[in-house]
DNA sequence: AGCCATGGGCAACCAAAGGTTGCGCAAAGC
DNA sequence: GCTTTGCGCAACCTTTGGTTGCCCATGGCT
């Protein structure tokens, strides 16, 4: 299932880093670091692993290191949220159909 | 956007627990244990922690704990990831217009 | 050119979390 | 009644998110 990908998108700081990112069209450790609650190094090591998993990609700017989303990477990581939820939702509606079925059928015996 | 639930499926191990236990319908932390590649003890420390955020509840059988999975809160897991799967993807999209509309103006510009 | 402010990488360290082994206990089964 | 077996607890290890401290390089200012 590239688990990868998941645990990249599952750290609550990854995700707003993402959405920073995503807001701010690029960003730098530095500046993420200043919107969030947490060190540049963290920031940075963050980086580095969505960087790993290529979710964000880096272009050296002078001493400056820009951050942007890869689009279509992300894109990998939204489809497999939906497919988990998808299946989850899924299996909820059958027990749940499933339950109705049996109140049915109980309210019935009982009318018969 | 409470964290608590998110950091509970972001877990690999524990998504696949709640797997399990959506197919079966209930199980314990033995029987999960034997479709896993990790020990009882570890699942026994997933299947406390998915108790706390109210994501599986546990209903003792003699020397036994049965596990299901709890619906509502599971959907409500579901709605968030379903909840940020769709705002990365608005954003995408946003951005996808935007280049493509900056590619028009551009092709406009050299046909000017 | 020279200096200092600033962005960033590296290393050491700390705490929490996922995982393991080992132990002990209580309920089931013979 | 004795043995299995399912669980819980405790100690320990490793990874990971986070911190502080230090140093290097680049860029702006004078």
């Amino acid at each position: 299932m590239n688990d990868d990908l998941w645990s990249a998108i599952g750290d609550p700081t990854r995700r707003t880093m993402i959405d920073l990112l995503l807001a701010g069209g690029s960003g730098t450790a530095t500046s993420l670091a200043e919107k969030l609650p947490v060190t540049r190094q963290a920031v940075a090591k963050h980086l580095a692993v969505l960087d790993r998993v290529g979710l964000v990609t880096a272009k050296p700017a002078g001493r400056e290191r820009h951050y942007q989303v890869d689009e279509a990477q992300l894109a990998k990581a939204v489809a497999q949220l939906a497919s988990v939820g998808a299946s989850w939702d899924a299996r909820l509606r059958r027990i749940k159909r499933l339950a109705e079925a049996i109140e049915r059928k109980s309210k019935g015996d009982q009318d018969g």
